[in-house]
RNA sequence: CGGGGCAUAGCGCAGCCUGGUAGCGCAUCUGCUUUGGGAGCAGAGGGUCGGGGGUUCGAAUCCCUCUGCCCCGACCA
């Protein structure tokens, strides 16, 4: 290819809505361009990107045995009513009407039309298992899109559903998912790390999030110092408190603290540290009464994992100042776990690290004034403690390997063992050994193809610009000829070069546009072509070329005869 | 959904406070010169100042309204 046949629409300047280096470098390399918020064109160079990534993903997962597919973007609402979806996925779904007025959705996901695809295809066992997939577009109207192609609300996704007769099956499904994922990111070119995710409802069931390491990521996740354990923040476990509770050496006694109402004020306040304090959130119940939650003050509550609780309403929702009022009589800043279940009869949960803390300091149920000194089972009955809170760096991880330590991550990739969700809603059985209908279960797996390339790039940029993966570069190669206009010898040189590399099927692009070097050196280095091979008049005179890798930083001068076995030594 | 900000040429911005026929840099086009790290000179084109309404002799500028885009937040006891 030569520059002169494909749109380098380069950019000096980023523009001002881009926040992130890959939304600026994007722009700037012209892969990309804004149409709607959320919503972007791919041009020549970016799509030629894109197509890389995708083939890569197509061919480990035909290389795992799953079939490609293609199921369409628009999908009727009934669907979705039957899996009780309609109603539930709420506002990110995008809803339209059709001609006659009857409802559709925009497919931000489709297993309920693979179910519905595999409940009257699939009759016998014997097509068991089976592993479709599709690389498609999807529509998700995020509540907040956001960095450009990192969280769109239209986007290139590849997913796959599996179907299985029992969970043995699945299970294998899964972990050969697990490990053709692994590849993909493996061939991709990126750091990435496979964590413990949010598993859902269902139980016994397991997902895992697949993340690119980058301080830029929008996800915190965790992992063992030492071992394996990695989990997202959600999901990370806060391991019980191996020593046991410290002997109580204080008398329970009431101080003022008269307008002190953070756990902060009222540790400085009293002279004690926030793990020393008890903090008591009050959250809404399934049946509209409260609940109360007991964490260390310089713990975080972790919601999905309180909102698990048996009682507390799902989504977490805090109850308000009001509803507080009247039920306790203080202000929020107040609470305290002492007497509230026995005289409010509310369900009490507290989390093991509060459970084992002696002679702390909580809230009176009342204003002005909190209880130091206070002890578990002496001054107040001990529930049996949960965890619901977001581990903190240095936690024990859970399988005791190590320490737990933090970093960011963007997601790139999900599996999930589904179970029966939508096949028992939507019905989708087959016969087993025996004849008889069995409703099969089911796993998804999911890869953000379009977010994988901005999550390149958060990985690997510089100053110039991106410098891509080999895997997925646009071209491999770049040819800047110095001055080729003003040299019917270099022009002939290059021309004859640039020929015998297309023979050799390497991907070159040949910046033959009548600019000064230093323009095209910009540009390429911008657009992150790895590799670059520079032709000048000088060079000919001596049967030399100069050669420059992306990251190199200084160029080497190679014979133009041995060319070409160079450049293919280092494609490999 | 809450809060904040922005909207003037393809991109980056000034002008607005204090109303008087719209400007700078880069990019684009033409010519000449130049040619190893985003060239120089000369010239040219390109704007319903986001839309609508109002005030005024006169609105990019003041007022109202709508729309779009960006950022932050949605863990507080």
């Amino acid at each position: 290819m030569k520059t002169s046949q494909i749109l380098i629409s380069t950019l000096r300047e980023a523009p001002a809505d881009a926040e992130i280096a890959s939304h600026q470098l994007m722009l700037r390399a012209g892969m990309v361009r804004q149409l709607a918020s959320g919503i972007y064109t791919w041009l020549p160079l970016g799509l030629r990107v894109l197509r890389k990534v995708e083939a890569i993903v197509r061919e480990e997962m035909d290389r795992a045995g799953a079939q490609e597919i293609m199921m369409p973007a628009i999908q009727p609402a009934e669907l979705w009513q039957e899996s009780g979806r309609w109603e539930h996925y709420g506002p990110e779904l995008l809803r339209i009407n059709d001609r006659h007025n009857r409802e559709f959705c925009f497919g931000p996901t489709h297993e309920e039309i693979i179910t519905d695809l595999v409940r009257r295809e699939i009759r016998s066992y014997k097509q068991l298992p089976v592993n479709f997939y599709q690389i498609q577009t999807k529509f998700r109207d995020e509540v907040r899109p956001r960095f450009g192609i990192m969280r769109a609300r239209e986007f290139l996704m590849k997913d796959a559903y599996s179907f299985h007769l029992n969970d043995e099956s699945l299970r294998e499904t899964y972990d050969q998912m697990y490990q053709t994922y692994s590849n993909i990111f493996t061939r991709v070119g990126l750091n990435f790390r496979a964590v413990i995710a949010d598993s859902g409802n269902i139980g016994g069931n397991k997902s895992h999030e697949f993340h690119v390491l980058a301080d830029s990521g929008e996800d915190l996740i965790v992992f063992s110092d030492k071992g394996d354990y990695a989990a997202n923040m959600e999901q990370a476990v806060a391991v019980k408190p191996k020593e046991p509770r410290p002997e109580a050496t204080k008398t329970m006694e009431t101080v003022a603290t008269p307008d002190q109402h953070s756990i902060e004020e009222v540790s400085q306040f009293l002279n004690v540290g926030t793990d020393q304090c008890l903090k008591t959130l009050i959250v809404k119940s399934e049946e509209d009464g409260l609940v109360a939650l007991v964490l260390r003050g310089d713990h975080e509550l972790n919601e999905i994992k309180a909102e698990k609780l048996d009682g507390v309403m799902s989504p977490l929702t805090f109850a308000d100042n009001k509803d507080i009022e009247s039920a306790l009589g203080c202000g929020v800043g107040s609470i305290g776990p002492l007497n509230i279940s026995k005289n409010l009869s509310i369900p009490v949960y507290v989390d093991h690290s509060a459970g084992n803390v002696s002679d702390f300091v909580c809230g009176t149920n009342s204003d002005g004034k909190h209880l130091t000194g206070v002890n578990w089972e002496r001054d107040l009955p001990l529930p049996t403690t949960v965890d619901i809170r977001n581990v903190c760096a240095g936690d024990m991880a859970e399988d005791g390997s190590g320490k737990l330590v933090f970093a960011r991550g963007i997601e790139v990739g999900h599996i999930f063992q589904l179970g029966t969700k939508y096949s028992t809603s939507m019905k989708a059985t087959c016969l087993d050994e025996q004849g008889k209908a069995t409703t099969l279960t089911m796993g998804c797996y999911g890869i953000g193809v379009s977010r994988i390339i901005a999550a390149a790039i958060e990985q690997n940029n510089d100053d110039k610009g991106i410098i891509w993966p080999a895997a997925i570069a646009p071209f491999q190669l770049a040819l800047v000829p110095i001055n080729m206009h003003k040299s019917v010898r270099l022009r002939e040189a290059v021309t004859k070069f640039y020929e015998e590399l297309q023979e050799a099927s390497i991907e070159v692009i040949l910046d033959d546009r009548r600019e000064r070097p230093g323009v095209m050196f910009a540009d390429m280095e911008l657009i992150g072509i790895p590799h670059r091979f520079v032709f000048s008049e000088k060079g000919l005179d001596s049967g030399e070329i100069e050669y420059k890798a992306r990251t190199d930083t200084d160029n080497q001068n190679i014979s133009l005869e041995t060319a070409i076995e160079f450049i293919k030594e280092r494609l490999v």
